[in-house]
DNA sequence: TTGACATATTCCGTTATGGGTATATGATCG
DNA sequence: CGATCATATACCCATAACGGAATATGTCAA
């Protein structure tokens, strides 16, 4: 087997650098794909490939107007990611040379059961 | 140019799956490399390999212990895909239907400066 | 309809993945 | 030392990424 598709989740959908950007831009506001291109320094059809990927794990949604696409976020998709993440924020203090300590708490924690 | 690499980062080392179960396994406690194979259901070479990736972007750490290699957790390296992903949650509720309000929010909240 | 503009898709080449299997390195013990 | 257990690395394969360039699709305007 190969590496998942970038559109197989969110999680590979914004292991790209590029596409986070592209999310980075879209908070708040719809932009056009050209707009998205100026502003990234991106040639156009690199940002309609990204904003693909985007799309078909509903990172983001489109809507036409005129000649234009408009983009938008849809950062609820970000939940698992957000989710997934936030159940190690309790270990960001226990690195390295405080982890025994974080080791013997739990273990504790469990005897008492 | 390819993708991105796996050990570029943690956003593209957390992308896959079986990386994720390892950090999950390795929440609050240190496994050797054979109990996270038989955790996981996978060859141990399989595990090394992703061991291996994890390593390169600080999110494990090993220590060696007679025969065993004990990894365990720096959950400090997702800190940077934590905030990243923080960065979105006010927008979780601004999906589709609700954009043109969020918009208009934050175009009045910039007009008071 | 034709032309111009905006966006999407296709094709190419380079690169690296993850899985499987085999093998190398490392550490312990008798 | 030699044997054994634990882990890491090497090799092969099939797959797909991303970037660039060219081209197709789509929409409007005259």
């Amino acid at each position: 087997m190969a590496r998942a598709a970038t559109t197989s989740d969110a999680f590979n959908a914004i292991a790209e650098p590029q596409r986070r950007r592209i999310l980075d831009l879209l908070r708040g506001r719809e932009l056009a794909v050209s707009e998205l291109a100026t502003e990234l320094g991106l040639p156009q059809p690199g940002v309609s490939k990204h904003l693909r990927v985007l799309r078909e794990v509903e990172l983001v949604r489109v809507r036409s107007d005129g000649k234009q696409r408009l983009y938008c976020l849809n950062a609820r998709a970000l939940r698992p990611v957000q989710e997934w993440v936030g159940g190690f924020e309790q270990f960001w203090e226990a690195s390295f040379d405080r982890l025994d300590e974080y080791v013997q708490e739990l273990k504790e924690a469990q005897d008492d059961d």
